[in-house]
DNA sequence: CCGCATTTGTTCGTATGTATT
DNA sequence: TAATACATACGAACAAATGCG
């Protein structure tokens, strides 16, 4: 035997959608109306569409229907100058942020560690959402030493960006130390400020700022809609631009 | 309400994982039994048992039963100087590899331009896969010149390390030139050799190599399992050892 | 090598709960 | 409030893979 049930619907689906007879945004048929299309249970439908929403084809929405998922596929760039902002623009993508939480805590070990802080030293925390194209793709959970930016809270609720709050600190210029990359469930939450299907992954990108003194500025984590996110590494331009787009399937 | 019947079994098995009740490579009572001890229908009992398993806690094997997954986490460190097995080495971990397939094909057009070569020219295509302590950790697909490289396959399937064979070749010393990584779902065949879930992701690491010269020597693409592996780019080492082990959970 | 028991995989049917319109 | 649509859950049957005698 070949493919199972579930997987051709899966994949007449899927095929349907890359074929464009069903457009991003469309709403697919009821439950039962599949079933009928298909001549299969509901059981084998609502496998074949949940793994098509795990993978963020689909969207599914309790009590309004299933529908074919638009959301932009992001290339990020990550370098050493990387800026949200700047990333997106240059893809011809919206941006667009918004704080959610800011308030001061006393440093976690790997927090105060990253700055070079003592442990239980005054840290802002603050947890952003960044969009492309009004899509959500990312958290942002950064910390910053209260001693260092001490009006960093009201400025960020005040809307203005971490480029013009460092620069009236005097920070001119920051870089990227490093970067930690890794995949895992995401948690409910995530999967809800993101949008997304409760089982599909996240990317998870931890990195330290640093001034041109090479003193940290910023640590920080960031939580990205993995289906809709690309991320690339210390690329030359020029071949960069060579790369094909992913084969999403 | 708060969790459901499913996520509640699915939590539970977790904690017993975490507590160390359920050890790394212990088999679980078969689903008739769990049905029996959590008081549900097996509905339930296998949906909690499959996101364990996409989350690589578990791992399911029909006819056989359920275990406990008890495959280590690599750091795995992508640098201008990244090699596989300095890699891992580094971190105590017993490295391996095995030539799965080699056979020249033309240069597709992606490959061509990674090479600096003209489309259809003739290139090497090597598959390996990556073990870490006896677990398949990466599936990877290489590609080398063969005007370059004529001798590549002969040398490779003799069981001869890539670095050995740059050696021979007068290149002394290569670097990673750019990377990209992005997350999709596993195919089939690639859940296979990686011995992990269907519905579990992966990451795709796309580089390509270069010598002294900054000329291209190979473009090559990991699949690795997403649960297995954690990347680090562009560190310093004394800042990276500060950082604590992730949360599974 | 065959047959049988065990265990997980797939599929169907059915009922009830929850969110949206 | 009622109708619609997806979510959860139980039960049952058969298929497929494994392991043992």
């Amino acid at each position: 035997m070949g493919l199972q049930q579930w997987q051709m619907i899966r994949d007449r689906i899927a095929d349907d959608i890359a074929a464009g007879e069903l457009a991003p945004g469309a709403r697919l048929p009821t439950e039962t109306k599949l079933c009928q299309l298909f001549g299969a249970g509901r059981h084998s439908v609502r496998r074949a569409v949940s793994a098509l929403a795990i993978e963020g084809k689909l969207r599914v929405e309790q009590g309004r229907g299933t529908f074919v998922e638009d959301a932009p596929l992001i290339d990020y760039h990550i370098g050493r100058r990387a800026r949200f902002r700047q990333n997106l623009r240059s893809q011809g993508v919206v941006p667009a942020g918004e704080v959610i939480s800011a308030q001061v805590m006393p440093a976690s070990t790997r927090v105060a560690r990253a700055l070079q802080l003592n442990e239980g030293d005054p840290v802002l925390r603050i947890l952003t959402r960044g969009f492309a194209d009004s899509v959500p793709i990312s958290i942002g959970l950064s910390f910053h030493s209260v001693a260092r930016f001490p009006d960093m809270a009201a400025q960020r609720q005040a809307g203005r960006h971490v480029t013009e709050i460092y620069r009236d600190a005097g920070i001119g210029d920051y870089f990227r130390k490093s970067t930690t990359v890794f995949a895992r469930r995401a948690e409910p939450e995530e999967a809800e400020l993101l949008s997304q299907h409760p089982d599909q992954p996240v990317l998870v990108v931890r990195k330290t700022d640093v001034d041109s003194q090479d003193l940290p500025i910023a640590y920080s984590e960031g939580i990205w809609a993995a289906d809709r996110v690309r991320f690339t590494f210390d690329v030359d331009p020029v071949t960069a631009a060579g790369f094909d787009p992913p084969n999403q399937a």
